[in-house]
DNA sequence: GTATCTTTGTGCACGCGTTCACAAAGGCAT
DNA sequence: ATGCCTTTGTGAACGCGTGCACAAAGATAC
């Protein structure tokens, strides 16, 4: 049932925000960049830069923490990624398994970064009888029929699915079923997991949705004129030429013999910009 | 200089909040599902549970599109489906292009999730000659060198960086300079790029390590006992037999001379739980 | 037409996250 | 020791996002 993190809501204790916890890894990367050159302090203005958010909040997260900083100095680098990496848990070896081994799998198996942070790939599962045996970034891929035992002979917690979405579902209960209790998904399907298994959810589609959207409204501003109230930035229209736009528009439906009610609003001209937002009705 | 997304503050006027905007191709993906099963209306609720959102959350992220349901009825699934793909620029036709034809590149170039939404990949580039010519996905790679003749010949304004980071901040200058204002980075890097461009980043290991938070903080409890009123955990080692744990723990830094205060916070025990949060002197 | 039932659309309250701004803390020079 | 300068840690204000709960709107039955 519970899709999404069902954690306490209060941060009363030593609980850690949330988005606070998605931007210590961020924090982490940026201090062993600095520790591999040799830094010894860092300010957390200095930081907060390198890391690409702001001072203040950078500091408000440490102090979650802890007072790890010295006034007037900054903070030590190799006691603060050893602090940070004791919060995530990355002090500790993290057994993983893929499961699901197609191009997106692969990728995931060769990526240096899981290794470089506590993380093992631990096993490559596939559904595909012909890719068992076969090596993959050093490792032999594993067929299904093996998931179980797998991760109760490696004590794995986390998983990840990279299958299609069709399989998602289904590998998903496997995993949870033999004790995963930690996954993160790459496919474009919404995961039902019960209670006390974390799911999180890596959408390369969405991702790019949510682009398109902010490149309209960039060009729809631009097309619109410069000032919309109080505007900013006149943002010259990219140089793209090659626009589709599609002409057809969907009537409102009515219901059953019911009159279509206020179906100009679907037009709204061929600036995207503006159109959706108003009500159908005037009044 | 900005890294994140500079958008108005103000979800004033015709202005759809951010995380409505993130939860938009949720519902499109769900409302298509729909729609390949013919189904011709959809209620809130079910079209939530299908999404994994609440919802009255739903309704509220449709009532800042417009008016589109109908009392008693619910949703017409093809309309939503218009509106929705209108609102997220998916009735024009993004051409996108992928930087970095490794593993990671060439698995983006097979995922079918672009087309099926209105991306199409124009092209794909390499730095690497050797690559250049060698068809993935049934596209030719390109070299790096015609980088920008591609983007003003194809009209881009999306660009995918999947190079490894230390080729990325490169890269994005230069699709910057090329006319690209939306970026898709899965380098692990922050990027730096002038206002008016928005970067959005996919970074696999950081989900991981948050995974990993999770997980501990589960392990945690469970050894602890189910209530922890508001205590700090003595936290015993999770089930896993596997786990190593590391005993090199730094010592709180001492700044030059001074006197090294509070020491013993440093130490808390070999049980990575706790120490951190507390502040190191009592007063 | 009237009544009833279903479902939307939204006003409101609450909690989380972000940011400002500053006092406290510590180093350093003299 | 004293004063100055730098930087942390945090109280407080504000804005956004979420969820409740209900009135309004429309369909449907009679």
């Amino acid at each position: 049932m519970a899709t999404g993190r069902p954690h306490r809501p209060t941060t009363r204790g030593r609980g850690i925000p949330e988005a606070t916890v998605a931007r210590l890894p961020l924090y982490l990367r940026a201090l062993t960049a600095l520790s591999e050159r040799s830094v010894p302090t860092v300010s957390s203005e200095e930081l907060a830069t390198a890391a690409g958010v702001n001072s203040a909040k950078l500091r408000k997260d440490f102090s979650y923490l802890g007072s790890y900083g010295t006034r007037g100095v900054g903070y030590d680098v190799e006691y603060l990624v050893y602090q940070i990496s004791r919060e995530l848990g990355l002090t500790q070896d993290w057994p993983v398994v893929i499961v699901g081994i197609g191009n997106l799998g692969a990728a995931l198996a060769n990526y240096g970064g899981f290794a470089s942070r506590g993380f093992r790939v631990a096993a490559l599962i596939d559904a595909d009888a012909a890719m068992a045996g076969r090596p993959v970034a050093g490792i032999a891929v594993q067929h299904i029929d093996e998931l179980e035992s797998i991760i109760a002979d490696n004590g794995v917690s986390i998983g990840v699915i990279a299958t299609p979405a069709g399989a998602a579902q289904q590998v998903c209960e496997r995993l949870v079923a033999a004790g995963v209790t930690s996954i993160l998904n790459f496919a474009p399907t919404v995961l039902s997991v019960p209670d006390g298994v974390d799911v999180r959810k890596v959408d390369l589609s969405i991702e790019l949705q949510i682009l398109a959207f902010h490149e309209q409204r960039k060009a729809g501003e631009a097309a619109a004129g410069p000032d919309i109230t109080d505007m900013v930035t006149p943002v010259v229209p990219p140089v793209a030429a090659t626009r589709r736009r599609a002409d057809d528009v969907p009537a409102r439906p009515a219901v059953d013999g019911a009159v279509p009610h206020g179906v100009g609003d679907a037009g709204s001209g061929p600036d995207g910009s503006d159109g959706g937002r108003s009500a159908a009705m005037p009044a």
